[in-house]
DNA sequence: GTGGTCTAGACCACA
DNA sequence: GTGGTCTAGACCACA
């Protein structure tokens, strides 16, 4: 099962917390390939967050292939990989690159210092399973 | 004299370009403390970039107390450090590498892949300086 | 300028509708490259709809690399290809062939009648340009 | 005895998938004037199906005069022709075919690639009578 | 019950 | 002015 929570008042909206949780559910193993998620309705009252809002995130990764939808009996975590050619993966990785190190380079941490955090968040991802 | 470019296809709104480009000029010391800045008109033309758009980026920046401006006189780059708080300067770390994870992992790339691109970017950015 | 008409009684979405008459409107070189489209207010006036409804037309195109958004300026016609894998391009042809196949086979034409339909529309599309 | 299969991944829904190789089925004449249909119970367990959902494909049958139901006895093939109207055979052909380039002609394949794929299905189809 | 679409209307961010 | 997000609430399609 997995748990979302949502921040109303951050910069980042709703909808798109909502889908990084998701995939990050997705690539932590917290979501196994063709389980369940919770339905929209639900989902969005435990957030206390609109239906449409939900409803927007889960189609948007449904686009994206990450998940799949079933009219009528739920949405479920797809097995395809992602759909994006090698051009448009490297064009998205180098922007999101971009934007990153945009905000990151002004508050004058080292360039050790972020490479650690980088190091430390990913060794946590690959998760606790690790003994 | 600092140069900046501002890209007004990508995602990230043009007054953050500019303002993080000036920030990024004073770490780097590309801009002197003390030193004037070009005026709000002057840079809107040369950036071909609204007058509107380059007074926010200015006016934040004096707010952060980044920059000072005499009124009459000019803008100035101010004496002070780092504007951020530790616990902000952390936050907004913190945020900005959720964001760009959120966006990367999906790509399925290899978290080696991550690390090496991340620490090719900081090599190149200290680049030119290598005698 | 484009000529975008929506029909709500029918079964296709109206987000939809408007998606594939832009995407067409591009194929067909009614829309140029680097072209503004109207904003999303004007074309949901035009078009009787709620703006809410051609926004989501309009972002979902952009995520598709058909069109792009700046900010407070407009939105554009891009000049990316698509984005997709040819594994998901391949996926997405047959599946929108099946789909195809299954509505028309039921309707008893001949085969001959299919493809030639088809030729027909084909050859519109390149334009009434040809003499 | 006619064989169907479901693909409930797909994003055709299900009841029209039956509907559509019920259709197929006689005008290929797998099924025969007069014949009797498995009931709904057993066509949905066989097809891993709820009853509702075989039970409302037969009845929209039953309504367009495909099938002719026999209160207590079963559901039969009728003896009808084609049952749509030549209008309404063009326009679903007319609609079908514009979902169809809508979808396919941003994938950036050539007209003859589409010709030739489509002219590769229809032969396929025909295929195993070749004797 | 579950997903999908749409409207009406508000409010924010950017140029 | 232009795009983007969100809520409240309705109604439809499918299983």
């Amino acid at each position: 099962m997995l748990e979302i929570k949502v921040n109303p008042g951050g910069s980042r909206p709703i909808y798109r917390q909502i889908m990084d949780q998701v995939r990050q559910g997705i690539s932590t193993k917290k979501l196994a390939v063709g389980e369940a998620l919770p339905s929209v309705r639900q989902l969005a009252e435990s957030l206390v967050v609109n239906h449409n809002t939900v409803a927007r995130a889960i189609s948007e990764l449904v686009r994206d292939g990450v998940l799949e939808s079933r009219h009528g009996r739920g949405v479920f975590v797809a097995k395809r990989k992602s759909p994006f050619s090698a051009a448009e993966r490297k064009r998205r990785f180098n922007q999101a690159m971009d934007e990153f190190l945009a905000e990151v380079l002004v508050l004058d941490y080292s360039h050790e210092h972020i490479q650690e955090q980088l190091a430390a968040r990913l060794v946590k991802l690959q998760g606790p399973a690790a003994t």
